[in-house]
RNA sequence: GGCGGCGUAGCCAAGUGGUAAGGCACUGGUCUGCAAAACCAUGAUUCAGCGGUUCAAAUCCGCUCGCCGCCUCCA
């Protein structure tokens, strides 16, 4: 049973079939780089970091291209604001997105091409739909003439004649109709420029992705990917473009992730209602993030708030202390002939935990059930842990530790878990020790305090004790090991 | 006006014809000197509402209500 995948293209989930047996060749929109990211660059990144690991994770090898746009009306509008040279300032926040990428732990793209780097193929690609009668030159500007492309609409289902019912499009004199779109733009003084045959200019928005998909990934590819905003215009100019240049279908699926809402409204830059990247790590840990964005499925609206990320914390918790316990087991003894603790109805679901998660993931990427299926294998190892005795049975180490690791692996597909346990936990600790008004030695020394009267078995003194440091935030727990401590939550 | 999506327990969220996963929160129990953590148990006779199809519907069809997105730069 192959990998399924909504496809935008024809409204319905589909079997992922590569054009090329075992390859995947993916483009996915990215960054125009003027501002740093949102969250809601966030989601794009990381929805597509884990597709990637999950059709590796399955055996495909994958080619995947991210584009940079960097030269844009947006661009040049915030240089200049700035007083520096656009590419200056595009590259400036190429740099802070990989700041951000690396701190959330995206995987690089295979390669990440930039359109600045790419007039000559998108020069090229005009001329060639020019000649072919499917754009005119008008002024300096260079058109794409709709009317010449039948399919015109189909991405993302609409007719031209709807379309201009709404009419909130801007007359330009220079269009044939109302819906062509700009190839190439001739340069106002003091705007970047490159040369062509239609004059000095710069590319129209469009035509980069047409171009590079096709450098890197030839005529026609597997995937191409991005938010839902760009399946129109963008995602639909861009077919018009490759499609009516090659003359084949430019890719086989579209796969288009949802927004990322603020109080159920569209995160965006003209609302000015956007998180930054770096304003969210500076108050989660970065696997929180992408806990909260693997917990609903990737074309579905996904509201942030602080309860959402204060639940993936908890959540993401309670990952790494399984992990934690599972790394303890090394210290563990254990005895053949012990009688084994794990039930039958929990070994059965441990063992058919990687099943069930492949099962869930092949349909549509449903990460949400995938958590859900990681989450009933944490359930079961901490059942079984719960009753270990203190020689345990080498069958029952033998299930946690395998189950442990592969849960490890699968969570790693989202990419949680990647660190190591205690030194998550340790970490979280610190962490949140920075917040609160006491420091480590103070509260090591008010645990000794508390032994010390305990083993008085003075109560009072005992309990007033860990009411005191509960006051100041800590959390004591007690165990045969001895005494720990937490920072409590909330 | 056109196109599309959504509405499942207090909150988040799977489930698209066979009798409601999972997480967070709450409550009771086990454990503990008492706690905490963990575990166990409990919670929707019900899936926005109303009708219809079916042996069977949260899942299919119709209508109603509510919310959202796209049609303009946008992940």
């Amino acid at each position: 049973m192959p990998i399924q995948t909504y496809n935008t293209l024809s409204r319905r989930k589909e079997p992922l079939v590569p054009i090329t047996s075992g390859h995947i060749n993916l483009y996915v929109c990215g960054i125009t780089s003027y501002d740093f990211c949102h969250i809601g660059h966030a989601r794009s990144a990381l929805v597509f970091d884990m597709i990637v690991r999950y059709l590796r994770y399955r055996g495909y090898t994958v080619t995947y291209i991210r584009n940079f746009t960097d030269i844009d009306d947006k661009i040049i509008k915030r240089a200049a604001e700035q007083n520096v040279d656009a590419s200056t300032l595009a590259q400036r926040f190429i740099d802070e997105f990989y700041v951000d990428m690396d701190r959330l732990g995206v995987d690089r793209p295979t390669l990440e091409p930039r359109a600045t780097e790419h007039i000559a193929e998108m020069i090229a690609l005009i001329e060639e739909l020019i000649a072919k009668g499917l754009a005119y030159q008008a002024g300096t500007d260079v058109y794409y003439a709709i009317n010449t492309f039948p399919q015109y609409g189909k991405l993302s289902g609409r007719n031209l004649d709807d379309m201009q019912a709404g009419a909130r499009i801007a007359i330009n004199e220079n269009k044939n109709h109302p819906m062509d779109f700009v190839l190439w733009k001739g340069s106002k003084p003091g705007e970047p420029t490159w040369d062509s045959p239609w004059g000095p200019g710069r590319p129209g928005w469009h035509i980069e992705c047409s171009a590079m998909s096709r450098k890197y990934l030839g005529d026609s590819f597997d995937i191409h990917g991005g938010g839902q905003d760009l399946v129109f215009p963008h995602h639909e100019n861009e077919v018009a473009q490759s499609e009516g240049a090659s003359g084949k279908c430019c890719a086989t699926t579209w796969i288009h992730h949802g927004f990322v809402t603020i109080r159920e409204e569209k995160m965006s830059k003209s609302l000015g209602n956007f998180l930054t990247i770096r304003e969210v790590l500076a108050h989660y840990h970065p696997e929180a993030l992408r806990l909260f964005i693997c917990s609903t499925h990737y074309r579905n609206p996904l509201d942030f708030s602080e309860t959402a990320m204060d639940d993936a914390t908890a959540g993401l918790d309670r990952l790494y202390e399984c992990m934690a316990f599972i790394d303890d087991l090394n210290k563990k003894e254990s005895r053949e002939g012990q009688a084994a603790i794990a039930s039958a109805n929990d070994t059965k679901k441990l063992q058919s935990l990687e099943e069930r998660f492949q099962k869930a993931m092949d349909d549509d990427f449903n990460t949400a059930l995938a958590l859900g299926i990681l989450f009933d294998g944490v359930k079961s190892i901490n059942k079984i842990g719960q009753h270990l005795p203190t020689t345990a049975a080498l069958s029952d180490l033998q299930l946690l530790k395998t189950v442990g690791k592969l849960i490890r692996d699968l969570a790693g597909i989202m990419g949680l878990l990647r660190k190591d346990a205690a030194s998550y936990l340790l970490e979280k600790k610190a962490t949140m020790l920075e917040g609160l008004d006491i420091t480590e030695p103070e509260i090591l020394e008010a645990i000794q305090q508390r032994k010390d009267a305990r083993t008085a078995k003075d109560w009072a003194r005992g309990d007033s004790i860990r009411d005191h440091l509960l006051g100041k935030g800590i959390e004591l727990k007690d165990s045969a090991q001895g005494t720990t401590w937490t920072v409590k939550r909330g």
